[in-house]
DNA sequence: ATCTGATCAGGCAGCGCTGTCAATTCTCTG
DNA sequence: CAGAGAATTGACAGCGCTGCCTGATCAGAT
């Protein structure tokens, strides 16, 4: 037993011997010598702090986590420790002892492009970022295009980097297996965009498209407009079939034609536009599922030297920074983006806490604009 | 070596008393009460894998970090632990031990709606975002637009969350107190954008404005325009000052007037070409120190149905997406963007390893589209 | 004067990992 | 076949902090 305990009996020796050093150079600032200072120290520490304050550690973290049981003359001097020290306490030990970074990570599901091409994604990075800070959580922004980002994304969240999740992501497919991962670990998951395909245990949120495309589908009734079409992309999700079925009923009668794309971008609007054209389908209103389609749609229209909305009206859906952009202005549905970061973030510190995030789906309601 | 130990024993002394009364102390407790940690435990640590393997967790450590001195049969055996227990390591453990976070912070020191209301930003992001992700590293965003996030971003940084920084900001001034903190720490820091008003230690890419825009100045001359204004942001500061002074040289004459805005916006470059237009200066041609400023003095133009370039020529500073987006598309000084971001996170990632960080300067050149 | 309970402060284990060093085993030599 | 050296592994301190537990202190009550 003796025997067994010598080798760490050596070990102790060393041990004592620091903190009797520490002990004697708080008094006096003489020698340094920590035992074996293998790393450099990296700042100032707790220890500096109740070394200055004449405290032990333990009080400087009461206090600092105003905890109970502290005097108010020992606060003060261990508050004006901090402050003479100037100390911050280091992240990275809290977050391993508290098992908690206080970070968020943004998943963006998509190509980094889309970040700069639908004012979607920049507009929900900037309103987490803004109420990740207001509670004082840091943002981790990520991508996960393709399965090698994905993969990244993955092995990123398993190290523990974060608490939660915000997970923006376009109607696309090929986020499940990332969805299964996130689902199985019991870390806070808030997803927003299109509703899943299959049921899950993840808290979304999204808005509730119906309601205004119909009001915009009534709109173009109103207006007198007899031949209607529609962009829309991603045609085979959810969301974007829910948008188109929304708009044909508020419309009353059917549709004309239906022009698929690809992606939400201005170009592929373009695109869709003039391929509408030729097709001659003798139409003079178009809906398309994004802002940026609708602006993309706009452009060949007036390449073809025809005017909107006198020859053919357009609406997009959004109501995004490009929505007020366009010659003429778009009439949209406008989809509370910042509200559904802000909820975002709300959920997933509230499941950070503890309490389950729960879906919710937000408005939308029809801008009319010039465009139609 | 028995001399050696001789030492040792004398501590054993004070050790041994202190076993004494930490035994005397459970007994009187009447059970062990305490070997089970106090919280729960998060998931499979270094200890499971080590147990699976029958190795010891300095071992797997070493396997995992890829030192030597290891038998590859027991590689092997701690590999297959590993898979089997799906271990993956414990970044919070790893930063405090490694003093290393492995990310870096990209702090936008302006406000976030700069991030879609300007392509270059959101372009800086990606490429970044991009970059450090190959490296293995993540990105946290972080905004300073006001003091308030510069305390935030300050804060964040003393506690040690990351590596290095990343800092992109606009001309403005404002961020010396950010700087001069960076600048204290002994963080590796590179900034991207314009040049210090004051000499600093801290890296700076940026790119040489001066052959792009002279060159720009020469193609106006070229293309016979008699009468040039320029329209500004941030006159005062270093960077556009550069830009304005290498066009006018390339131009061979004085501009007739220099309009300057506060921001890099489409609606100040509206308002701008505007009250150029109303001044009534009989100008012929018009450059923009951005792309943003040049779409919007193209819309004020065309709003007042002057055709671009035949009325008024206008040329733009960026060769942001913007550029071909608008109508006619623009003539303008490419920067490189995406260029600058990677070379930013190479430099920072340099200097957390140890190299010093250095300025680099980058090239930019004319691109003749439509509109100039 | 002694006991009791409420406060307050200190001590220390331990979060999960890495780096150092000692201990152990294996391989050659002379 | 001992002894030196090389290869391999184990042990454990410690990164900086928090949380539990214990000890000390001080009123107020007995």
């Amino acid at each position: 037993m003796a025997q067994n305990r010598l080798g760490s009996n050596f070990h102790q020796v060393s041990r004592d011997a620091r903190v009797h050093h520490t002990d004697r150079s708080a008094m006096a600032d003489q020698e340094y010598s920590r035992p074996r200072p293998r790393r450099r120290r990296e700042g100032i520490t707790i220890q500096d702090v109740a070394n200055v304050a004449g405290v032990s550690i333990g009080t400087v973290s009461r206090v600092l986590n105003d905890r109970n049981w502290v005097s108010p003359a020992t606060r003060e001097k261990v508050m004006e420790a901090v402050r003479k020290t100037g100390f911050t306490a280091n992240a990275r030990a809290r977050a391993l002892v508290m098992q908690r970074t206080n970070s968020v990570a943004l998943v963006l599901g998509a190509a980094p492009t889309a970040l700069f091409e639908d004012p979607n994604y920049a507009l929900i990075l900037q309103e987490a970022s803004r109420a990740l800070a207001a509670a004082n959580r840091s943002l981790a922004f990520l991508t996960a295009a393709d399965d090698a980002e994905r993969d990244r994304v993955a092995s990123f969240i398993r190290a523990g980097h974060v608490d939660g999740v915000l997970f923006v992501s376009p109607a696309e497919s090929g986020h499940d297996s990332l969805l299964d991962l996130l689902e199985s670990r019991a870390l806070p998951v808030v997803v927003c965009g299109n509703p899943f395909a299959e049921p899950r245990r993840i808290a979304l949120i999204h808005t509730d498209d119906a309601p205004g495309c119909e009001a915009l589908g009534r709109h173009f009734r109103d207006q007198g407009y007899q031949r209607t079409a529609v962009i829309v992309a991603y045609p085979g999700t959810l969301g974007p079939r829910q948008r188109v079925e929304a708009f044909t009923r508020g419309l009353g009668r059917d549709l004309v034609h239906c022009e698929p794309t690809a992606r939400y971008s201005q170009e592929e609007g373009y695109a869709a536009m003039a391929s509408l054209l030729d097709a001659e389908h003798e139409i003079d209103s178009v809906f398309a599922t994004s802002d940026l389609l609708a602006a993309g749609a706009i452009e060949a229209v007036r390449a073809r030297g025809l005017e909107v909305p006198d020859d053919i009206a357009i609406a997009g859906f959004d109501d995004s920074a490009i929505a007020t952009r366009t010659t003429p202005a778009l009439t949209t549905v406008h989809q509370p983006v910042a509200a559904v970061a802000q909820a975002m973030v709300r959920e997933v510190l509230q499941a950070i806490d503890g309490t389950e995030a729960t879906t919710r789906m937000l408005p939308t309601e029809l801008i009319v604009r010039e465009s139609a």
